[in-house]
DNA sequence: ATTAAAATTTAGATTAACCTAAAAATAAAT
DNA sequence: ATTTATTTTTAGGTTAATCTAAATTTTAAT
């Protein structure tokens, strides 16, 4: 039986290595798991022992196929529960991931599929992101960062990559949700931040930073 | 913050003393979590320290007012999500017991509130039990385990007493739920057994041991 | 190509939660 | 009232998961 701490390490290997990179490094995991590389050396050594991951010393880590399956049912898990949250619970979506988190964690071969269904099968969670079948396909969708967007053009905003507390609200307080259209007035160039237009009304300024944790589908 | 262990053993507590017993004893409290007796000597004089029992070399333990809260809280939540697996999602009654068992772990103040409000404020779980307020108040219902019954008098099954898997499908089998009439057709002396009619229906000998595991209201 | 900086691993400890075996205290039985 | 049986506690250890500090390896920079 795997434990909460070895899911949560599978976890944080999966988040590294899905997009670009190889395989995760000793620091990077132990910053999104808020504990020491030491401690990280450690567990990794262990799922490498039970095949969850592979590892050569000074390499990283990256995911077994076992591995990526444990990791990416956690995340098909951990979606789901999102949902059941925001749909029926009528939580508001910067309160979710903690409870999640915890959620997540639950095992039930039967409980998952009935969760699914009984939501309607939903393909992306509140925050917009993709909610991996049961054979663990994601579904990919062509979405830009917003600061990739030109002068003119006009996004709608169809995910975020972070789920702070504290970046949601900023976006709540602008009235910025999923839905939501975004048009660049102005990139401006000497500190790289753009001036937007939130759905036909309100205007404000991102530093480049926020424009990249926005995804929108181009319009 | 209060581990998954020590709730388990708070609530073993709980379960030990919620009738008639002053005190829970150590091998009491090993039998339900299917622990050593040293091991739960070991836990109870930490939850001493921490207050949340009180206890006394060789006489056992008991809740204190603040272990009391935690207690209730967690049955509270392990009924409240029972509900929501019967109710919403489906599951028939002997499968949801482990489930909420690991469901009754999550923190949040907001979740509980708001998943009583969703089912309804339900007052009695899928079997039977009273489902506590958030002020920790247990509802009292007049109930007699079947075995009480004289013979001629008819009871509605409005509880049981475990909620093993196969205790619960065996009556599954003989088509006994909630709301299931049960008339004593004959009391036999010899085994202490009972025949009992199922809802105006088939005919079944109960053994005293099961006939005590059943909760009725007269009828 | 060396040296400095950063990342990673090892060594040695700690804590929570468990264990077995033995000792001590309480309860039951003659 | 002793003896026997049962329950509980203590003593000494183990394992998973963590830590800090020191050593080692890799990467970056001069």
């Amino acid at each position: 039986m795997i434990s909460f701490a070895e899911e949560n390490y599978l976890k944080a290997i999966f988040k590294i290595t899905e997009r670009d990179r190889k395989s995760a490094g000793t620091n990077a995991i132990a910053g999104i798991l808020n504990t020491s590389a030491a401690s990280v050396t450690d567990m990794i050594q262990r799922l490498s022992e039970k095949e969850l991951v592979s590892y050569e010393k000074y390499k990283g880590a990256s995911l077994s196929p076992a591995g990526n399956k444990i990791a990416t049912d956690l995340i098909r898990k951990h979606r789901l529960w999102e949902v059941f949250l925001v749909d029926k619970l009528h939580f508001s979506w910067e309160k979710i991931h903690d409870i999640a988190e915890q959620m997540e964690h639950i095992k039930s071969d039967d409980l998952i599929d009935k969760l699914d269904n009984y939501l309607g099968n939903p393909r992306f969670d509140p925050h917009g992101d993709p909610i991996p079948t049961k054979e663990g396909k994601f579904m990919i969708r062509n979405q830009y960062s917003l600061d990739l967007l030109l002068e003119g053009e006009t996004g709608v905003l169809v995910g975020v990559r972070h789920h702070e507390t504290d970046f949601l609200n900023y976006l709540n307080e602008l009235k910025i949700a999923l839905g939501t259209e975004l048009r660049i007035l102005k990139k401006l160039e000497f500190d790289k931040s753009t001036r937007v237009r939130i759905n036909n009304a309100e205007e404000v300024i991102f530093p480049k930073k926020i424009a990249r944790d926005l995804y929108v589908k181009k319009k």
